[in-house]
DNA sequence: GCCAACGTTGGC
DNA sequence: GCCAACGTTGGC
């Protein structure tokens, strides 16, 4: 069992839309090392926190499930979509993702703020000058204390 | 809206 | 293969 952390424009989708739709496909994300983690290291029932990004305050909003393996992101085909990606096809996909499905939104939000004021979160990856990361894996340790706050 | 940090592109 | 230019991310 691997614990992640995603993140999601809040602007483009929030845990209120993921508790709505239930299971989605986590598309969109266009970094490789973003990619092979979701590709290569993601497990079905792993769980991972939902974070709202370029959000006020920015966060963790609840908890999602890993709940396909990955398979190719059919957005980067779609022309008109804002994932379109040119050098994408059928046999070389490029982008892959899997699908997630609701677990529980927080009851208490976790901001930033209050990430970086738990010492005991001092190494997370989010939390480090630049990082830009959209999926990051995450020690139990971390995932078990960040759900501790959100009580 | 600003801007630091980062990843990607493409000329050489 | 280097690296400047560019586009994007995301906190503030």
């Amino acid at each position: 069992m691997n614990y992640w952390l995603l993140k999601s424009d809040v602007e483009d989708f929030s845990i209120s839309e993921m508790q709505k739709e239930s299971r989605v496909e986590w598309v969109g994300v266009r970094n490789y090392q973003a990619r092979n983690f979701m590709r290569d290291q993601m497990k079905l029932g792993d769980l991972a926190l939902f974070y709202h990004s370029n959000a006020e305050p920015s966060g963790c909003a609840g908890v999602v499930r890993v709940a396909s393996p990955a398979h190719p992101d059919s957005t980067a085909l779609i022309k008109k979509s804002k994932y379109f990606e040119s050098k994408a096809t059928k046999e070389n996909p490029i982008w892959f993702c899997v699908d997630v499905e609701f677990v529980t939104q927080f009851e208490k939000f976790v901001s930033i703020a209050d990430l970086r004021n738990n010492p005991k979160l001092a190494d997370l990856e989010i939390l480090k000058k630049g990082s830009r990361l959209s999926v990051t894996p995450l020690s139990e340790i971390h995932f078990k204390e960040i759900l501790k706050m959100a009580k």
